[in-house]
RNA sequence: GGAGGGAUGGGAGAGUGGCUAAAUCCACCAGACUGUAAAUCUGGCGCCCGACGGGCUACGCAGGUUCGAAUCCUGCUCCCUCCA
């Protein structure tokens, strides 16, 4: 059941240390590590955000790379919380959802999900399993085992606190809330960002006064989005899903700063250590152009969400129409409205209705800015007259439409 | 329960009767330069109109005063601070 690569300090290594932040307590993770039974690992997930990108992947890879010594991850479904929502209103990532939108996400999540982890070895938990049971004297049972102390200790909260910003009461339930989903699944580590420690040692806590043995929390450092600063999300509009077409991938890797080259290598990669050293090497010394080794980036993302051969053609298609000026060979087709649907159309009306534009407005502008071209001919007139179908479109650098 | 302060564009934040589709910064879009990197520079950033002009919508919500309101008045909603 449970692989003997544990005794292995390269596999040790990589578990232990690469492409994680901390771990909580490290060497008690490594004594049940190899004590023998496969560990419940907690992995919880709001069902209001289906998309996971390369963020959670960080974390989720780390699953697999526990799973493939053996080890079962549990996922948790926070439906519960999920149909809660976040009253407080200052969170428009929390909305509330009815039954059927949760069960509709948790199947978009789970698909992406099961890209990374192996579904063989997990075993899915949906929270109102437990929190659908629960009562009034259950929850002040739980919330009178915690402090506002212990909770003002959290940054986050003790910042708003001081800035005199409000914090809602539901805000302190959630720690407590993902806590107790840690003892309904005996969880015996929980996974999260830096972000979640707060949360993870509440869970540890939790576990330590109802007599189970506290979970070990696993925390993973926060990946920046494409921007090189920010964390990865979805609302900063930063990120790389992990569903996207591996033209995508490809181009957003290769728009990343190149501060960012090595983390997201060996964060997200199996690039061997010994590469990666070399590598920092090559780029401290400035003997290699960043764009080779993000392109080796690139290429590692796509065939791992992919596969190898559409890496391969992603980075064909990027040499050819980004660095060599080309047209991509797949452009979006629109289909005019009639054929002589062009006869005395503006052009901004055109980009409009093909979708390269968001309003005439706009067309207006990105034709008056030389940012409009037909068939390869810049254009900066706002008419459509000697437009034949057939010809392409393309606005700004990468939107091509051809017309049919 | 009492007193005071506040709600402005994706975010932060000016503006206290016309010069305001609303300063400035960030984010974002496009162009130049490039390695679809960074930095820098330039232009843009509500919607519509054959349009160097015109119209419509917009400053928490609903009314009102005024030739004219984001700016003044009334009511409502929400938030914050201090006192209890």
């Amino acid at each position: 059941m449970l692989s003997d690569a544990i005794k292995d300090e390269g596999v040790m290594r990589r578990v232990l240390k690469r492409g994680v932040h901390d771990i909580i307590v490290e060497s008690e993770f490594v004594e049940r590590l190899q004590g023998g039974r496969p560990l419940r690992l907690k992995m919880g997930f709001d069902p209001s955000a289906t998309d996971i990108h390369m963020g959670h992947a960080v974390g989720l890879r780390k699953l697999r790379q526990l799973q493939d010594l053996g080890h079962k991850v549990v996922l948790i479904v926070g439906d519960w919380t999920a149909q809660i929502g976040d009253p407080s209103g200052r969170s428009a990532t929390r909305p509330m959802l009815t039954a059927e939108q949760v069960r509709e996400n948790a199947a978009t999540y789970m698909a992406q999900f099961f890209k990374i982890v192996d579904r063989d070895r997990t075993e899915t938990r949906w929270q109102s399993e437990w929190f659908g049971e629960f009562s009034l004297t259950d929850v002040i049972g739980l919330t009178s085992r915690f402090t506002v102390a212990q909770f003002l200790a959290r940054d986050d909260f003790a910042n708003r606190f001081k800035a005199n910003q409000p914090i809602a009461i539901t805000e302190l339930l959630y720690p407590l809330l993902q806590a107790y989903d840690s003892v309904a699944i005996e969880s015996d580590v929980e996974f999260g960002g830096t972000d979640q420690m707060f949360n993870l040692l509440v869970g540890r806590d939790l576990q330590g006064m109802v007599g189970q043995t506290p979970q070990q929390c696993f925390l993973m450092p926060l990946l920046p989005g494409t921007d090189g600063v920010q964390k990865m999300s979805k609302s900063l509009g930063n990120y790389i899903g992990i569903d996207e077409p591996p033209d995508e991938i490809y181009g957003k890797t290769m728009s990343l700063p190149d501060n960012q080259i090595l983390p997201y290598s060996e964060y997200l990669t199996d690039i061997a250590d010994d590469e990666i050293s070399e590598m920092r090497a090559e780029l401290a010394a400035g003997s290699v152009n960043p764009m080779e080794l993000k392109k080796r980036l690139a290429r590692e993302l796509v065939a791992q969400f992919h596969d190898a051969d559409a890496a391969t053609n992603a980075e064909r298609n990027f040499e050819r129409t980004v660095q060599g000026g080309q047209m991509p060979d797949d452009i979006p087709e629109f289909a005019l409205p009639a054929p002589d649907a062009l006869a005395g159309m503006r052009l901004s009306r055109l980009l409009v209705d093909a979708g390269l534009a968001s309003s005439a407005g706009e067309a207006r502008r990105l034709i008056s800015q030389g940012a409009v071209q037909i068939d390869g001919e810049r254009v900066s007139e706002d008419s459509a007259a000697g437009i034949e179908v057939g010809a392409v479109l393309r606005a700004g650098r990468r939107r091509y439409v051809r017309l049919v």
